[in-house]
RNA sequence: GGCCCCGUCGCCAAGUGGUAAGGCAGAGGUCUGCAAAAUCUCUAUCACCAGUUCGAAUCUGGUCGGGGCCUCCA
């Protein structure tokens, strides 16, 4: 085990070494529920999804807590304009959440926890930043007194005198100085609130993650995960509550994925450009998705396309493709057993590249090193009477399964699978599949009489509609262009 | 303006000092009645310039181009 990864407080790759021998407790920033995730969101909980799934592979007993944030200026604003109860809005988008993630097939957390359920203890967290001299109440506002905290900025390495130059106070806060920022805000009137030492009022945005983290995992733990976006202000700020309040370091190894990018832009809902997992998944299937976020490193931008996520479908299909004429050529056949070098030589291959800070890109162009390998042997002749080929066919065939889920993919039935997306093709090219069955058909009786011309006339009217006829030995299958 | 990132084959994308993974697309061969799939072979000197070095896509400086954060944002 050698895993380096990209430690955003130091700026460099550095040996991982977590706290507690043998255990990681790792932190990610869910949602603020107030609307649909959208592709950001996926790759973000997708990214972090193999980094948990990659550290239980290596042996880690792995405690991941991903939040939900449910109590907020947006949740507020959001149900008001529904009319609705800000409980109800939230209750609506984390059922929305969880039913994107089950569809993008991640692994549950640990914990998920809600910051409703954890206002005591960010009550009380307030109260000892008080305590300390590190925050201050005003007119039952709480702010945070970034002065009395030299390391702020530390993670996002910004000026403090730039910062400032650009710094406003919003109209109705009370802050000392302009880069403070809340801890606590007094509720309005009609806002949902709870009862506080500074009146009624409802946490600011950044404890919550705070109060959460260290309720669950400790005042100190190994790995803290979000989008890029988050490093400032969020998670500055988190350091800022955290270790103002404890004294003790907060986290390890700060982990952040870069942005989904559509035309060069990123996508955000300000810009508008953003499209929702809903969205998408009724266009691709899920495991698309996933496959095209981990085709690029997750510091990476990627840009969101139909011409790239077309290109992770056909990634994905020569896998699965593979997979399947693997299964069918090792069929019946006993298998010997034993370690199988090619095998081994993969997984190594493989775990290098994960521990080289998650390189998926990597990790699966050895995959596709797997699948040429399978694809080669099992075409050789007299395939079935050389049990070295066979046993290396079979053993390639488990461990790409094997790596393969600890990417969360592969875990389709090869046919299943590939029927799917070829019905799926074949819907949107308006075509059904009892009418390219019955055509199949024709063309089977045309080539049993020798009429090939008819064949292959049957065959070009197929294909220019993008779908191609496959001859075998065991019949004619057909599959989407 | 401040801070930060990026610019690798037609496209996507690894590679952060030792001589360019992988996928898609393309060309040719094998296979096939034909075709597809598969497989084999072939296709880049890394935006540009100047340095450091025995040696750089990889380090330094500069130029050009793109993007991000600095306000809510994964």
């Amino acid at each position: 085990m050698n895993l380096r990864v990209f430690n955003t407080l130091k700026g460099h790759k550095e040996l991982f070494d977590p706290i507690v021998p043998g255990k990681v407790s790792m932190y990610v920033c869910g949602v603020t529920v107030y609307d649909y995730c959208h592709m950001g969101h996926a790759r973000a909980n997708i990214v972090f999804d193999i980094v948990f799934r990659y550290l239980q592979f290596a042996g880690y007993d792995v405690t991941y807590v991903r939040n939900y944030t449910d109590i907020d200026d947006k949740i507020i604003n959001r149900a008001n304009e529904r009319g609705i109860p800000s409980k109800a809005l939230a209750e609506e988008f984390i059922q929305a959440f969880d039913q994107d993630m089950e569809a993008l097939g991640l692994r549950k957390p640990t914990h998920e926890p809600r910051a409703t359920e954890y206002v005591p203890e960010i009550i009380a967290l307030v109260k000892t930043l008080i305590e300390k001299g590190l925050a201050y109440e005003a007119n039952g506002d709480v702010y945070f007194s970034i002065e009395q905290f030299p390391n702020y900025l530390c993670l996002s390495k910004r000026n403090m005198e730039e910062m400032l130059a650009g710094a406003r106070i919003a109209p109705g806060e009370q802050k000392q100085n302009p880069m403070d920022f809340a801890l606590w805000k007094a509720a309005k009137p009609g806002e949902p609130s709870w009862d506080s030492p500074w009146g009624a009022g409802r946490p600011g945005w950044h404890i919550e993650c705070s109060a959460m983290s260290s309720a669950l995992l400790g005042d100190s733990f190994d790995i803290h995960g979000g989008g890029r976006d988050l490093i400032f202000p969020h998670h500055e700020n988190e350091i800022a509550q955290s270790e103002g309040a404890t004294g003790k370091p907060f986290v390890k190894y700060w982990l952040h994925n870069g942005f989904v990018n559509v035309d060069q832009e990123k996508m955000s809902k300000s810009l508008g450009n953003f499209f929702t997992i809903r969205d998408i998944l009724e266009k691709y299937d899920p495991e698309i998705i996933r496959f095209f976020v981990l085709t690029a490193h997750y510091r990476s931008p990627i840009d969101f396309s139909d011409q790239n996520l077309n290109e992770s479908r056909q990634g994905l299909t020569r896998f699965y493709e593979a997979l399947h004429h693997a299964t069918n050529a090792i069929a019946e056949l006993s298998i010997p057993a034993g370690d199988n070098a090619e095998a081994c030589q993969l997984e190594k291959h493989f775990r290098d590249a994960m521990d080289d800070d998650f390189n998926t890109a990597l990790a699966i162009g050895h995959l596709f090193d797997g699948v040429r390998t399978i694809n080669r042997l099992v075409s050789e002749k007299k395939f079935r009477k050389k049990p070295e080929l066979v046993a290396t066919v079979s053993a390639l065939h488990q461990k790409i399964l094997e790596l393969g889920d600890v990417l969360g993919l592969f875990g389709s039935a090869p046919t299943v699978w590939l029927k799917k997306q070829n019905l799926q093709g074949l819907n949107s090219l308006g075509l059904t599949e009892a009418a390219v069955e019955e055509l199949i058909k024709e063309r089977l009786l045309a080539r049993q009489e020798k009429d090939f011309a008819r064949a292959d006339q049957i065959r070009e009217s197929l294909a220019v509609q993008g779908v191609e006829l496959l001859d075998s030995p065991q019949g004619t299958t057909w599959k989407i262009k």
